[in-house]
DNA sequence: CACCCGGAAGATCA
DNA sequence: ATGATCTTCCGGGT
């Protein structure tokens, strides 16, 4: 529980922020540059099969270019390209107009937003994450990830399908971890 | 029904 | 080895 709340408020600067400069564009080239020897190509996570059952189209994540550099974050205390936490991720694909399809926001201003393509949306988190599993993300686990953080406020309950609210995590969270010192 | 909720324990990565 | 952050599974509720 505190163990979590620690990491979190790294995190939460970064909310507070606004949206940190993704713009992978420009020379922001450190280094440490990784040897990318299995970035893309995972044998099992990669594969899906389309289970279209409950979507109309039968063709899954093809639907966007996926490019995994732009969903990298730059690590501030280690400089170095990390994967996205789960907010960091939703942030990023609410501010990329060619996810629109998968997700937007309904109230900006209050950070609600609402996935539309819910295993598309669970789908591309797996990706983005490269994490080792040699289980499906679905839905069901990706919503479970975002639950976690009701409890620090930075993501608050909503009464609606498929949607969810960025919280003002500003208020909860920072006092417990003042004293990192 | 498919989702939503949150406990508990396991897994992964830095 | 340890902690942060999920991931996996699940029973109960909406």
């Amino acid at each position: 529980m505190e163990a979590d709340s620690v990491r979190i408020n790294e995190l939460v600067r970064y909310l507070k922020d606004g949206i940190v400069n993704t713009d992978v564009n420009d020379s922001v080239e450190y280094e440490s540059h990784e040897p990318s020897d299995d970035d893309e190509c995972q044998p099992t996570s990669d594969c899906y099969t389309t289970d279209s059952s409950s979507q109309d189209s039968s063709i899954y994540e093809s639907d966007v270019p996926f490019d995994l550099s732009e969903w990298l974050i730059i690590d501030s205390r280690s400089n170095r390209r990390r994967s996205p936490l789960i907010l960091e991720f939703l942030r990023l694909l609410l501010e990329k107009p060619r996810y629109s399809s998968y997700a937007s926001y309904t109230n900006s201003s209050l950070g609600i937003f609402q996935i539309y393509k819910p295993n598309e949306v669970a789908t591309l988190w797996a990706r983005v994450r490269s994490r080792q599993s040699s289980r499906v993300m679905s839905y069901d686990k990706f919503a479970r990830a975002i639950r976690h953080y009701y409890q620090y406020s930075a993501m608050i309950k909503t009464n609606s399908r498929y949607t969810f609210q960025f919280g003002t995590v500003t208020s909860g969270i920072e006092d417990r971890n003042n004293h990192i010192s």
